[in-house]
DNA sequence: AACGGTATATTGGTACAACCATCGCGCGGC
DNA sequence: GCCGCGCGATGGTTGTACCAATATACCGTT
């Protein structure tokens, strides 16, 4: 029989992965500069104490993530990554090597967050089944159970949005919350932030459900605007505090 | 000498590359099911007639992408692509082996392009600096040149659009577009719609240039919002009249 | 009969070695 | 001065062997 269910088990790290990260780091940081040839597979493979083979799988990763181009006879070359990368990048740019959070990234991500949402609730409200909105009254309740336990309450959240996101009936969104919801799960996982419980009340969401289900667009648009821009502004005096308590988790704007 | 600016010579068509093309669409197509164990490596290279380690290759760009999860010891799994990946597999989902258009997602992504247009537009009027505003007016200048030249046309366009993008100053949209930009250029490129020309004319891009020069926000978004409209209306008539001559451009929404 | 641990087969990970295909640059001929 | 050939560098492919993690089957104990 055919194996199913590979589990939630963790991704063994090993020597490629390792290369790969490496080599990732490399790129964003610019110790590569954008167009310009990296070291050869032979010299990497040497400098990194490892197969050819080795070097060459995690080469091809970053082909795949954009953040290389790879030319037989001539080299492997670093792309710009704002000019050619895809959001699939945002994540490393995001996060750096020790889980600390860039912080002018931090505030990009934030405004973009604030319109997304809106506009993802938009397409829910325009585009939702019946089904869906019974999902969400559901995820609802769940999260009236879970009020206290934070971490377990983020899941909730993400859940609903996720929820929402499919409703809007639209695969652009969708794939786009999935790189903005692994953001955000990182996000909550890293910074201990028990400090935002009550922001947003029970009835609030509730009141965002009715207009999905009642379709009224402006009025979803309207509420998921509200919503994000409060969660914004509690981030950011977070993080006000963070840098006054001298917290490493969050790094200045190094540009180059 | 390092050697420098690897041209844009087209890549090269190898047996790695089409190995990783294959498996991209059979685990589009549902070829694989999502969850399930693929065939092992041993296996999948005898299939392709490559080696084992082409195939390794291949796979570790699908995992890049985030279409499968490799465990050691276990094996290889599809991924559910709508939960799990990221918006980079959009592409590969709009076009289809034969740069075929899905007309489902082709309809869902100018529903997104509707609404992210106007958005980035709002980021842009809200922060952009003089040389952009600068830089923007140059490019409306080209366009004036490159009026009659419709291919030339759509290049101007883009490069418009990307130096709004840069104006957002927001490193998310700009990643966003990077990867919208690239399919919209091929969408243009894979559709022969000379009868597109006259949607937009030079005054109202000017008038928006003008809202962004003197961060009018809403004024941006709402020019955005009609112009985006417009192009959406044209193209869903042009996708008609495709339809209609029994074009082989257009594949009907065709689900699991 | 139910449970647990060990042996074994399966499967992905790494290594070394050799050779092919393509590209770029320089040398030499025209 | 220009063109073309060829050589060296570099990525692409193959083969084999072995290592490491995992899953399964078997067997003994309880």
């Amino acid at each position: 029989m055919s194996r199913q269910a590979p589990k939630d088990s963790h991704s063994t790290p090993t020597a490629s992965r390792a290369v790969t990260a490496r080599l990732v780091r490399n790129i964003l940081e610019g110790v590569y500069g954008a167009g310009s040839r990296l070291p050869t597979e032979r010299e990497l493979a040497e400098q990194f104490n490892v197969s050819r083979h080795v070097v060459r799988e995690a080469l091809k990763r970053l082909e795949a993530l954009g953040l290389v181009r790879i030319v037989q006879g001539s080299g492997v070359y670093a792309q710009d990554v704002l000019l050619t990368g895809g959001l699939e990048l945002f994540e490393y740019l995001l996060f750096g090597e020790r889980n600390d959070v860039n912080q002018r990234i931090l505030d990009e991500f934030l405004a973009f967050w604030a319109l997304f949402v809106p506009d993802v609730l938009r397409l829910a409200a325009r585009h939702r089944t019946r089904e869906q909105v019974q999902d969400l009254r559901e995820a609802l309740r769940e999260r009236a159970a879970a009020l206290e336990d934070l971490p377990c309450l983020t899941q909730v959240h993400l859940r609903m949005l996720r929820t929402v996101a499919q409703a809007a009936h639209n695969t652009v969104y969708q794939l786009i919350f999935n790189n903005a919801g692994r953001v955000m799960a990182r996000l909550r996982a890293a910074v201990p932030l028990a400090r935002f419980s009550p922001i947003i009340t029970q009835e609030e969401l509730a009141h965002l459900v009715a207009a999905i289900e009642q379709q009224d667009e402006e009025l979803a648009a309207l509420l998921a605007q509200r919503l994000t821009e409060r969660a914004r502004a509690s981030v950011a005096s977070f993080v006000q505090f963070l840098l006054q308590s001298g917290s490493e988790l969050l790094t200045p704007a190094h540009e180059g």
